[in-house]
DNA sequence: AAAAAAATCATGTAAAAAGGGGAGTGCAAC
DNA sequence: GTTGCACTCCCCTTTTTACATGATTTTTTT
């Protein structure tokens, strides 16, 4: 039985190039396409795929919300995460959220296929340049940080000094300043110049 | 005429994607694609197209970098730069090295066409996104920073003080000291923190 | 209900950055 | 041949951060 697939991307030259790459293959039933978040939610109540291609970067609700909402719903629908670049932070955010694979934009027609009859299958596919990141993920992983630890996080990336985010949230000067401290341990950093370099090299802001 | 058309994108999907809108397109002439600056550049030894359609982000030479080489080499080439964001920086640097438009990733087949026509006509091709971008540059227009205060501003991201760099780079404190007043003052940054942060939405580290 | 994690607050010292000023040198463009 | 710019250096004051150490309360998880 043929694969029923759909397409999740905002980019229309890359749901064109995946469209025309597997026009010719037999073993897959191309059900269309969203450009956002929205519209396949929208889809998803009409008619279930086995398999959606998720951009991660996507106007709006971005891929990595939408493949925990669609892994909620429907648990039989498999995802394969699609993006360009190999972001060790992007990919794990995608896994754990449910997803089945990930492939790159520069994939070939034979890894985009072979992506496909693995996960229909109902097994994990990594190609090798992205289980190499994750592979390595040890050393770069991303730290666990609390909600309140983002926020000042965010603050602090904004500029604002310890007494004006005390300010800004109703709270001492001393507790900000301890989850300052947190912030440093947590990305080991030494100082708050390479703490918000590291963050945003980590998609955190 | 045909407009001869050249793609260079490390994103087979989306050289895929293009070929396939464009096969049905009378006016434009296929010669073929490369995925990287060097296949690009082997390729216009032997043969001129009218247009090249350039992504900015590749791995080894870049868009930018290669856009300004084939203008300078042959000038009678004129390229379209592409890629999936429209952040300034990367427009702003696509047209100062003679670029004569900028299209996004989720062009539809008319923008391509048009902005194919456009260009090949010797004339600038912006979309209404990327023009807009543009347009509201002033405000957030990238400081021109020298050489000396970007090393400084590398080293500070990497979380080094000012005490740290001056010995790294066998100058005095004070000198260290001035740069990052002077980059603090470039950015409007009233601090360190979000210094760091606006530099690297501007993609400057 | 107990255990674990998160959020809150405090005190104190030392180090670094922010903010203000002024000033000399060398080099390239006009 | 002077104007402008980049780079260099110094002094001073105030503010903010970094580091150490300890503790209470609230929330979440098991």
């Amino acid at each position: 039985m043929a694969i029923k697939l759909f397409i999740v991307d905002d980019h229309y030259m890359v749901i064109e190039g995946i469209h025309s790459l597997l026009a010719e293959e037999p073993g897959v039933e191309w059900l269309g396409h969203a450009g956002n978040a929205d519209s396949c939610l929208a889809f998803l109540q009409q008619q279930l795929p086995d398999v959606i291609l998720m951009d991660i970067s996507m106007p709006g609700m971005s891929g990595i919300e939408l493949c925990k909402l669609v892994r909620e719903k429907y648990p039989s629908v498999y995802i394969i995460g699609l993006s360009t670049f190999n972001q060790q932070s992007y990919i794990q955010k995608m896994m754990d959220n449910g997803a089945s694979g990930y492939l790159l934009k520069n994939a070939t027609k034979d890894e985009l296929v072979k992506a496909l009859q693995t996960v229909a299958a109902g097994k994990l596919y990594l190609s090798d340049d992205v289980a190499n990141v994750l592979r390595n993920s040890d050393e770069n992983a991303i730290p666990v940080i609390t909600r309140r630890e983002k926020e000042i996080l965010e603050l602090i990336a904004d500029g604002m000094t310890n007494g004006e985010i005390a300010a800004h949230l109703f709270i001492s000067v001393s507790t900000v300043d301890t989850h300052r401290k947190n912030l440093l341990a947590k990305f080991d950093s030494k100082n708050i110049a390479s703490l918000i370099k590291v963050a945003m090299q980590m998609q955190l802001i």
